[in-house]
DNA sequence: TGTTCGGCATGACAGATGTCATGGGCCCGG
DNA sequence: CCGGGCCCATGACATCTGTCATGCCGAACA
């Protein structure tokens, strides 16, 4: 793009109602153009093939892909598109893997709107952009302290599955599915799988 | 209101970057005005008294008081004015409720955005406005199956209470949770409680 | 007035869950 | 090469959970 352009804009979001809405914000920008919608996380990659963007402005929910997979996609195919990403939950645990997928910015959506359009503006100019709170909440909260396993198990534990659908879905015996879970447990200092599985989706570590 | 002024609307919705993505939505419409915003259920009260409106957009999911608490207290105290309740999730159960509660109209976050101020012309023309596939999913999928008593002790139980735990928080026996989870249980068709925490979710029924 | 339904409780029992001790195999870094 | 971490597993144990049978009370209702 030359200087003169307006910057074009992806926007990937579900939410029909946001999405639109997002788009009718950012439209009011004088600047900013939003070039293409998305609804699905499997269709960024496609519609930023098909129409140049500068700027993907990517939900972390959505169907067929999270917005950080197809964050991974886009820098790793489209490398001149900085993505940003847009998320209801302040997860510290997000943004860790977000940053690592390679976006350069990361919004809370409830931050003002005004830090929208400032954030697409920042991110084209080379700067990073991140929520200085919840930067301080990655830090202060920490990594994830659960091994792939625990988390793997505490994931399928997550939507109710009984130790021995546990173990089969994961090819364990049952006894080694009650370790994994006992110590994500302890680790998350929690009483029980119920609590366990609360206290990691709040972190994002799930 | 004269039948030459624009449309008077109190928006709440607890995130900031989608409210005013919204208000900016809204902008666009030549009759509808957005005179006030608030962020919390407990401010809608406050805030209608204060600038007369026409019409109230409350998202159901807000700090301080639920959209549809909001609604009651509106519809009881300020008859004249329309609540359109909108929301993240047709979960049919919200539907039900925040009809008794006074709302006109149900609408979900993921129908197209034109959907919004035309809900908000019909519901000032005496209309009410549901989304037709909602108001099917809540026809079949019926009534919350749960009695008060079980639906409390789902409801502590959610957040991985154990029923002693439980028990002491409802003044009830051990004994008498277990029954009542046990119970709760069978109704939706589950095997144990965190099952049965997740289908109540979905259904809006905890 | 009886019957039914929801709320509340107890006791007993099987099965699920959480903890602990223990041990083997693997890979990586010192 | 050795230690330490993660992975996987077993067996034993205490506790928690879910189910069932049974009973009492009060309110609603025909």
């Amino acid at each position: 793009m030359t200087s003169t352009d307006s910057i074009r804009v992806l926007l990937a979001e579900d939410q029909s109602m946001v999405r639109e809405a997002l788009a009718a914000l950012l439209g009011l920008e004088p600047d900013i153009e939003v070039v293409t919608q998305v609804a699905r996380g499997d269709e960024v990659l496609a519609a930023a093939r098909a129409t140049p963007v500068d700027v993907a402005l990517l939900d972390i929910e959505m169907p067929g892909m999270t917005g950080i997979e197809a964050a991974g996609q886009l820098t790793a195919e489209l490398p001149g598109v900085k993505v940003v990403v847009l998320t209801t939950f302040g997860r510290p645990g997000y943004l860790r893997t977000a940053m690592e997928a390679g976006a350069v910015a990361f919004l809370v959506k409830d931050a003002p709107a005004a830090q929208l359009a400032e954030a697409i503006r920042k991110v084209l100019a080379g700067e990073r952009v991140i929520d200085p709170t919840l930067a301080a909440a990655a830090l202060a909260g920490g990594a994830n302290p659960l091994t792939d396993r625990e988390r793997e198990v505490l994931r399928v534990a997550a939507d109710g599955s009984t130790n021995a659908e546990i173990a089969a879905a994961l090819h364990l015996s049952q006894g080694t599915v009650r370790n994994y879970l006992s110590t994500a447990i302890q680790k998350l200092a929690t009483r029980n799988r119920a609590e366990a599985v609360g206290v990691a989706r709040e972190k994002g570590w799930l």
